[in-house]
DNA sequence: ACATATCATACCAATTTGGTATGATATAGC
DNA sequence: GCTATATCATACCAAATTGGTATGATATGT
């Protein structure tokens, strides 16, 4: 399927939330649980790989919170897709060599790479800076 | 996940193998699933939606089979996906009205719109007769 | 200390996906 | 009319993915 998950939705909500903070904010999980009505507990599963992606950092304790590790326009919805949902391919073939019967001989696998460069490209190109 | 899944990879070899048939030939799943190696149950299932898309013809009887009832270059990647995972959205809030917790007020929305657009775009241009 | 954060798990139900099986219907050729 | 070979239309099932929750640990400002 063509679509991005509910992980992914919330990323992009929760990043962009980070992306209005003024400076010197932070955001916490809870304050925007409460804003966003998103779950709570959903949106820590969230945060982990956005951070390790080097998306949003993060600061514990009772002042804590998320901001953005990087600015807004270098922030781009493939480096959220990916971060949450792992390397970006339309199709196993793509980044796993091996995980396909056909390999080599497949009829179609040139297309499908091609596919996966411009939905690629699409995704790179709309940055967090826009919303 | 951003990915065609394995019934849509499959639908682009069998309508690529039927934009390669000579003139009046046709081509049965039985053939093309020793060509293939593809389960034949598997590909009954994907020829179905295909046809009621109007992508593809048949005829049943002994010297039966498939071929394109349109042009190859008038067939799109995109056609395909749609016969056979259904309007193409990245978000169940595109098509469908109603079906998202946010709606109007949802912060993405417009992003995710252009995002379904983009992508769209890219389906619509690959065309089978490109393979 | 205590309240409030992040962090790191593990768990479970619901849905989707991949794949098979079964029986019916249509048709060319004998 | 019989037979072989097609499509057609289901229904079924196992495995993987996704959506969502729970629990406990660690860090830090007041």
């Amino acid at each position: 399927m063509i679509n991005l998950n509910r992980k992914t939705d919330y990323s992009l909500q929760f990043v962009t939330a980070l992306a209005h903070l003024k400076k010197d904010e932070n955001l916490s999980l809870k304050t925007f649980a409460k804003q966003s009505k998103i779950s709570f507990a959903f949106l820590q599963r969230i945060a982990s790989p956005l951070k390790k992606a080097g998306l949003i950092k993060s600061e514990q304790g009772s002042a804590g919170g998320y901001v953005l590790a990087k600015k807004s326009n270098q922030i781009s919805v493939q480096n959220i897709v990916e971060a949450i949902e792992g390397p970006m391919q339309v199709a196993m073939c793509i980044k796993n060599p091996g995980a396909c019967f056909f390999e080599k001989k497949c009829p179609t696998k040139k297309t499908i790479s091609k596919i996966n460069n411009e939905i690629s490209k699409v995704l790179q190109k709309i940055k967090i800076s826009q919303l």
